[in-house]
DNA sequence: GAGAATCATATGCTATATGATTCTTGCAAT
DNA sequence: ATTGCAAGAATCATATAGCATATGATTCTC
């Protein structure tokens, strides 16, 4: 643990009643960095001290971060950070994103509105290469950018429960835990372009193959980073 | 609100350290009850009193049915209860079920252990037939039994990524809110019993025929009680 | 009747108490 | 000397109580 907020939160009092989503936002951070690593307990006082608030709020955003995925409960034996995915999980999470996202893309060829259209091009354009640096934070914003694009196709598919529950498997987070610049290859961003041309040009079959031979592929970048299981 | 539960919890306190759980059980099933409308406030103060605990396992317990979709949080309002489902967002529902499902039902021919087969017709034999009773618990335990064999099926299928997705909607919850009898028909029973069969029979195709046109027809057994939307 | 001010209510947090778990220490037995 | 076990201490999770502030409704003023 220790430090996880380079200033806990000082005299000067932020305005104290919209802790709780900063201290979700500070705990995923630490644990997708791996300052807090996998199947370790958290100490839920520890926390609280470092973020300088009291357990209340990180026991809320650890109850969140639960059903993200990230840490798990053990009654009156507190929460501990979940294992990385194994191969085998990586593998059951990608035949599901297989299930439905192809089905998304394709869906969003015919459904998505020209705002839609507009929303997935500016984000291809936002990324049209992969990150340079080395750093934490551009594979971080290039992940987030992936996640983005996913969620805007399966949202202009416009079934707004598929794209809960996709949103739910928080697949970035979990490759990006894995190995934080798994997805930011150049190869990954020329995919994503050829699924929203497809989508632009109302192509709903070629968009589904496009989405599916891209999940095939970034299947495949991941699997040899996970642990055996 | 008023009156959750027959008896607080008195003066002779109960165990007091495994509080939290039950204060779930009771809170969810105010809500599926109509005890709490859909769309109405939840006075976080009235419901620890009306359980006889405090604000903390009340607000955890609210926390987690959140992300169960029963309740949302609007910053500084507190927690309402969700809408009902649309018609809209039953079809989009029942749509996602149809993407998953048919695989799993398939690949549990397939991949199904004899335990895990034996579990499934185990559960099948506990329901031969709809209820007779027309309350509230006999519906409930006949909805218990439904989400239970469709999870058992995703189970047996293999993947648990799936499995835990297709939990996390609780679609069963929501069919049961909606109207408490909706999944307790004979036809329920008999196409329960035509998947269990395939996949016994390790037909994989047949099973996930099967289950397709079960969603199908249980879709459009629950689509006339829902709103337009 | 519209807008401003006031007040009640409920939220979100802090501080604290309680009891379970876990670690440590000491002693006995092999 | 080393291992096994038990008792006590320390730690930590869970729950309670109470406080400060934002929200929403009511009342007052113009």
């Amino acid at each position: 643990m220790s430090s996880l907020l380079p200033e806990p939160s000082g005299p000067g009092r932020l305005s104290s009643r919209m802790v709780s989503i900063d201290v979700y936002g500070q705990l995923a951070t630490a644990i997708l960095r791996n300052d807090i690593p996998p199947a370790s307990r958290v100490n839920i006082n520890a926390v609280a001290v470092s973020l300088g608030v009291s357990a209340t709020p990180v026991r809320e955003a650890l109850a969140r971060l639960e059903s993200d995925g990230l840490v798990t409960q053990l009654h009156l034996k507190g929460y501990r950070t979940t294992d990385l995915l194994t191969q085998r999980e990586i593998r059951d999470l990608w035949q599901f994103r297989m299930l439905i996202e192809p089905y998304g893309a394709g869906h969003a060829a015919t459904a998505a509105s020209p705002d839609q259209i507009a929303a997935l091009e500016h984000e291809i354009n936002s990324f049209t290469s992969a990150p340079t640096g080395s750093d934490f934070d551009s594979y971080q914003d290039f992940s987030d950018h992936d996640a983005r694009l996913h969620g805007l196709i399966l949202e202009a598919s416009g079934n707004a429960i598929i794209t809960r529950a996709f949103e739910r498997t928080h697949c970035h987070l979990h490759a990006f835990r894995l190995a934080y610049n798994s997805s930011a290859g150049s190869a990954t961003v020329d995919e994503h372009i050829a699924i929203v041309d497809h989508i632009s040009a109302r192509d709903a079959a070629g968009a589904a193959e496009a989405m599916m031979e891209h999940l095939a592929n970034s299947r495949d970048r991941l699997l040899p980073l996970a642990k055996e299981g």
